[in-house]
DNA sequence: ATAATAATAGTAATCATTACTATTAATGAG
DNA sequence: CTCATTAATAGTAATGATTACTATTATTAT
């Protein structure tokens, strides 16, 4: 169902989550938002990020079983290191404009790329 | 643990996924290795399935829980539609060579691009 | 105010994946 | 060819993220 009345667990999720640039998981915000409201129960939060995802406020970035969340829709490409686990942002990808053709597409809504990889910080690590 | 020893279920599994072009999920491979091997282990399969793609012999193609795999270990792009479901590889994709450079990385080892959108038969369906 | 019903809290159910354990089978040494 | 070692398997139980369900609460239009 669209979003049709504001709620105070909203605004406070969608708060949460445009005021970090972590790309939490969905037990990650759980408990965050649990600071401001106790007892914020775990279907609220997975129905809103659900919610807000179809009405373009909120981009999901597929990460097995545990998805991640992001704040910022404008386009952009994650890394994630294989070794800590750690999504980033890649602000300085080289290809700003991708552009998909194929016979089978009709329409192309939105894409994620995501580079798999090791981080510095975990690269001095071992 | 790597792969020490041949075993007729791996070959059956890598057999099976390299002689079809639909990227199935572990379940979808199952059935289907199931009609050569009865009494495979679903266990198995996932194992093998992560040691294969440990060693670079099968694609991961990261799809919410219900990962779907490629035997074509050839750099591509994927389309899924999120009418059908159905994920087809993307042939003509314009950006041939995807590099990736910021500061946090030291080694980019893979990346998975996935464009989302409507198929051209759900168009002509709906 | 109040009626309608969207949104929530709390709990139970689902489902893909992983863990565990006894058994089987691949491989190398004698 | 034996046999010892142990990787790999089958079958089952456990895990963990997500979804479904239901009675209650709270938003919004009249």
């Amino acid at each position: 169902m669209a979003i049709e009345r504001k709620s105070k667990q909203r605004d406070a999720i969608i708060n949460e989550l445009c005021s970090r640039y972590d790309h939490p998981t969905a037990m990650e915000l759980y408990l965050s938002v649990r600071e401001t409201i106790p007892n914020l129960s775990l279907g609220t939060l997975y129905r809103n990020l659900s919610q807000l995802e179809e009405s373009g406020m909120v981009l999901r970035i597929p990460d097995g079983s545990n998805d991640r969340f992001d704040g910022n829709t404008n386009p952009h490409v994650h890394f994630k290191c294989t070794t800590c686990g750690k999504v980033y942002d890649l602000m300085s990808f080289k290809n700003d404009s991708i552009t998909f053709s194929d016979d089978i597409i009709s329409k192309v809504t939105n894409y994620s790329l995501m580079a798999f990889g090791l981080c510095k910080h975990c690269n001095k690590i071992n």
